[in-house]
DNA sequence: CCGCAAATAATCCATTTGGATTAGAAAGGA
DNA sequence: TCCTTTCTAATCCAAATGGATTATTTGCGG
């Protein structure tokens, strides 16, 4: 069977060429539009049994956008899949589009036969297509701290860091306040030499070997 | 020119299949280790033109883990690339692995083949290799607000703080990277004498006197 | 030309740290 | 009960750190 997708791009050559080299594979185009504020029009009219099951997203748009598309378009038919399809990468537009309902996000530079397969595979396997650029930004985005998991806690904290003990996570607290192993003794009343023992014991599970190096470490990984 | 890498995973046949498979290609298999702390203890022993430029780690281990195998790695070894490699798709895992430091994360049930073209890949373009399945969740994962953009809070501060020279903030920079007084000494090509002056003079400055106090004060006021 | 602030460098000395090793007590699971 | 882990503690030694002081050089402003 085939799929029946649309095309939504403002350049007319953009969606014939597209139109053109996909429909020599198994998928159909039964609409296309120019902008989201034309494509959201045409959906209207069409019978529900006509809907396309993917529709191929272009960011840039005047009238209205790719993202507001999507955002439209993903409440209005909850089982269209929307994929953009853009020539930009820019980090906050991907996040924006994600957000707005996106089911997977191409770059331009595809060639026509390997949307084509991806959009098959799709069809297979229920997973959103995603070009590796776009794939390797997603994975930028949540690494740089520019996102962040806003779960509930209870998931979150339950696996102590590095398998430090207790104790030794007690011992790190205060290291990185700049205590002295004397003065960790007496705070925790054990003495100097334990202290000391334990934090080479957090050395070692950090591997690193400086009171420093495993401050930085316990920064950048959000250990305290 | 091969690709140095290096393999980690518990399970001894995982290793020497793929190990033997990888072999068959410009891939050369450098080190291997059955877990995080066996990895991190190689590590350590290879001379730094040695290292790989790759690791394969496995997520589940005994010991140590690969999340906790790649936070420390890659504040070790900055210039290695981590790939997380294993059956699970859990998206906690997948977040904190990321979290960790990965640079890119596949699934096992690649083969080899495949996995040996996505690092040739990764190698030519930069870009981290992700198997598709878990590209998807992890657009699930941005999708279904567990995730929020936090904006970056700008260029606020831009004066020069406790009135340190130039010297000075620079010497700070080097200290908080953990760097010995001779390492400063010969990084700025100063005697180990004239860091050292330095270092008392900014703590003069910022009313510390240790490394770690200086660090915490550093980060507090965000001075790096 | 003078003066001053930085940057450079060295020396002495006490303290702190890192590293390795050994060892006993307590607690908890197999 | 035995075994393992954790916490406790100590010792020895080399290296690094902190603190104080003195001194030369350099560059910039008045």
């Amino acid at each position: 069977m085939s799929i029946q997708i649309a095309i939504v791009d403002d350049n007319p050559s953009n969606r014939h060429i597209l139109k053109d080299k996909l429909t020599r594979t198994r998928i159909e185009v039964v609409l296309t539009a120019e902008n989201g504020r034309d494509f959201l029009n045409k959906m209207k009219e069409l019978q529900v049994d006509k809907l396309p099951s993917v529709v191929l997203m272009d960011v840039e748009m005047p009238e209205m956008d790719g993202v507001d598309a999507v955002a439209a378009g993903s409440y209005l038919y909850p089982s269209v899949k929307f994929i953009m399809l853009t020539i930009f990468d820019d980090e906050e537009k991907i996040f924006k589009a994600i957000k707005a309902g996106a089911f997977g996000y191409l770059l331009k530079d595809e060639s026509a036969e390997n949307i084509a397969d991806m959009l098959t595979q799709m069809h297979e396997n229920n997973l959103g297509p995603i070009s590796p650029g776009i794939a390797h930004k997603i994975l930028k985005l949540v690494q740089n701290n520019t996102v962040t998991l806003s779960q509930k806690p209870a998931a979150v904290k339950e696996k102590t860091p590095f398998n430090l003990t207790e104790r030794e996570q007690e011992i790190l607290r205060l290291l990185v306040q700049g205590l002295l192993y004397k003065e960790i003794g007496s705070e925790l009343q054990i003495s100097t030499n334990t202290a000391k023992k334990h934090v080479m014991n957090i050395y070692s599970k950090l591997h690193v070997n400086s009171k420093i190096q495993a401050l930085t470490l316990a920064h950048e990984k959000g250990l305290i």
